[in-house]
DNA sequence: GAGACGGTTGGAAGCGCTTCCAAGGCGGTA
DNA sequence: TACCGCCTTGGAAGCGCTTCCAACCGTCTC
């Protein structure tokens, strides 16, 4: 920076003040400075610039997952407006346990952001503590973490849109695949959409069966056996509820390899709308993944903006549908006539 | 870290020279300053640290596309073992021609990383000259940069896995579905590819038909349009080699919905091994992804180690066959009869 | 037993920038 | 015309850490 003040015949100081855009800088002088500068090809060196009492200019990124559609998804959504924002994002995967306990222990985004952003997941008591210590703001998105700003969808709204779908068709024997992320324990399977299962059916007057209900971890080929699961059951479900698309595409899987019809044998809906639903013809609860991702950003912006956000946002869900669903057209015991399950 | 040097009875240059495990210091010493920054649950300024001459502890990630399996699942291979040698990862997506030209314009990760991962993307001369600028290590995954110490796998050689597999099943109609990049201009569709459907066919001493080749964007409904394209041929193809896999699964929901059975009437062969592919009983190539992202971040860790690469690594791949590919039955006239194209 | 040597430690000089404080200039007002 | 006050600028003190250099001390060797 001395040589673009040295070229720009300022002192250093005003030279720092022209390239950080402060006030009370003549506009020639910003100008010539600027000039220097973009001749030297000179960038601020961000450390000192932090060092010397600034920000970081750096917010943190907590996801559980990756390379799951969903969290990449809302990932790509906060990334685009952070960095339109000119800030940085730092990535930290926290997958299983081990790693959560040492993200939360060592806090590594210590002093290294101006505040974190925990993508699709819960926050247990001590590490909301922990977090804490790091004195930075916090947001949580694609989640149901309430005790700070959030932006999620409405899981028991999503749930009752996909049952009340099958329930409309004329199903009352409905199986439900629940989802639990064994990487977590304790985190468990998306209680609204177990909640939606269940007043659904009450709100119906059909009486809960329990071995309709299976909850299996997360993914497709777990999908596919609770699928399996549920075809073995003296009375199989003539519908299926699952908690995401990639669980419902497992099941899918399990139907035809059983020789059953879809969706005239059995109807599936899952969560989501994961962009192979649509490939696969799957009927889904759509909700908006991107943008709770840019919700989540743009809170992050007003809160480093030195604004107040008192309350999350709940983006709303539709229903998709396509033709993994139809009309009850068989009992459930026409159906095991017809084929063994896979 | 005066509090713990004070606290641990030493001076700062001896605390500092413990708490970055530096060699010279007394075990008893170190015991001393490390618990007394425990104590303090204090950790270092990164920015402090880096401006007194240190590196950063950051390395960037450029990538084209977040949401996407691929990349995402490359990029959480490297994010691994990078957290594992407690590097942070700065994550920049640069998804069409103006972030690019924004990313390599402005360089905002100059001064903030010691290296920089290029994923799954090429990078054009000029953009490799702004990168120098930057002067630190550069390392591509999942591409064709040959410029940097990359890892990737065989275009040419996976292309020919599923050609081959094709025409061994006695395909010589065979189609393909090529795909680019409408986001990054004068990214050609993957060259190795493409070239292994030429050399196949050549090989087996089947004549070209340009017809048969569709170039669209990435995507599954993009495939799904080319399907519909090449049903639309008055001789439409026996089986289709599609770049990737969502495309291909694109290419199968047009066949279903054009009443066509897979693999008796047309056979399907993608590329990657998609999650997804499992599931939808598709005949694949397989490449290990996060793998790749691993094996980047190792070369990562070794160049900032001080070492020297020399040469890129190529990923082995491996034909997976599924449920949608088939010996040749009918001929392409038979297909056509039997039903018209979606 | 004395000198040499290597492991330890402290002092102090920055790393590159921001910002407080004060000084200099200018136009405007009484 | 003299004074006041605001805009603009420069000087200089750190921000929190690393590391060079020198001093120190115990041990080993001749």
């Amino acid at each position: 920076m001395a040589d673009v003040a040295r070229r720009a015949g300022v002192s250093m100081a005003t030279a720092s003040r022209a390239l950080s855009d402060h006030p009370h800088v003549a506009p020639a002088t910003r100008a010539r400075v600027l000039a220097a500068a973009e001749h030297l090809s000179y960038v601020v060196s961000p450390e000192a610039s932090r060092l010397a009492g600034g920000t970081t200019g750096r917010v943190a990124v907590v996801v559980p997952h990756i390379s799951r559609w969903f969290f990449a998804s809302l990932l790509e959504g906060l990334e685009a407006v952070l960095r339109d924002a000119d800030l940085d994002v730092l990535l930290y995967h926290v997958g299983d346990a081990e790693d959560r306990g040492v993200f939360f222990q060592r806090l590594p985004a210590r002093r290294k952001v101006d505040a974190v952003v925990v993508l699709g997941m819960p926050v247990a008591e001590p590490e909301r503590q922990r977090l804490a210590l790091m004195g930075v703001h916090i947001v949580a998105a694609g989640g149901q973490v309430e005790d700070y700003p959030y932006v999620s969808m409405d899981d028991l709204a999503a749930g009752r849109q996909a049952m009340d779908h099958l329930i409309y068709l004329g199903h009352r024997r409905i199986g439900m695949i629940a989802t639990a992320d064994p990487g977590q324990p304790g985190w468990p399977a998306l209680p609204g959409r177990t909640r939606a299962y269940h007043e659904a059916l009450a709100d119906a007057g059909i009486p809960v069966d329990e071995r309709l209900i299976v909850e299996v971890p997360w993914g497709g080929t777990a999908g596919a056996d609770a699928m399996a699961q549920l075809l073995g059951l003296r009375e199989p479900p003539t519908a299926v509820y699952a908690h995401s698309d990639e669980v419902a595409l497992g099941a899918v899987r399990t139907l035809r390899r059983a020789g059953l019809r879809i969706p005239q044998d059995v109807s599936v809906v899952g969560i989501d709308d994961h962009p192979l639903a649509e490939l696969t013809d799957l009927t889904t609860v759509a909700q908006p993944v991107r943008e709770q991702g840019t919700l989540a950003g743009r809170m992050v912006l007003a809160l480093l903006d030195g604004g107040e956000i008192s309350e999350g946002v709940t983006v709303p869900t539709r229903l998709v549908i396509r033709g993994s669903t139809g009309p009850r057209r068989r009992s459930a015991r026409q159906i095991r006539g017809s084929a063994a399950p896979g």
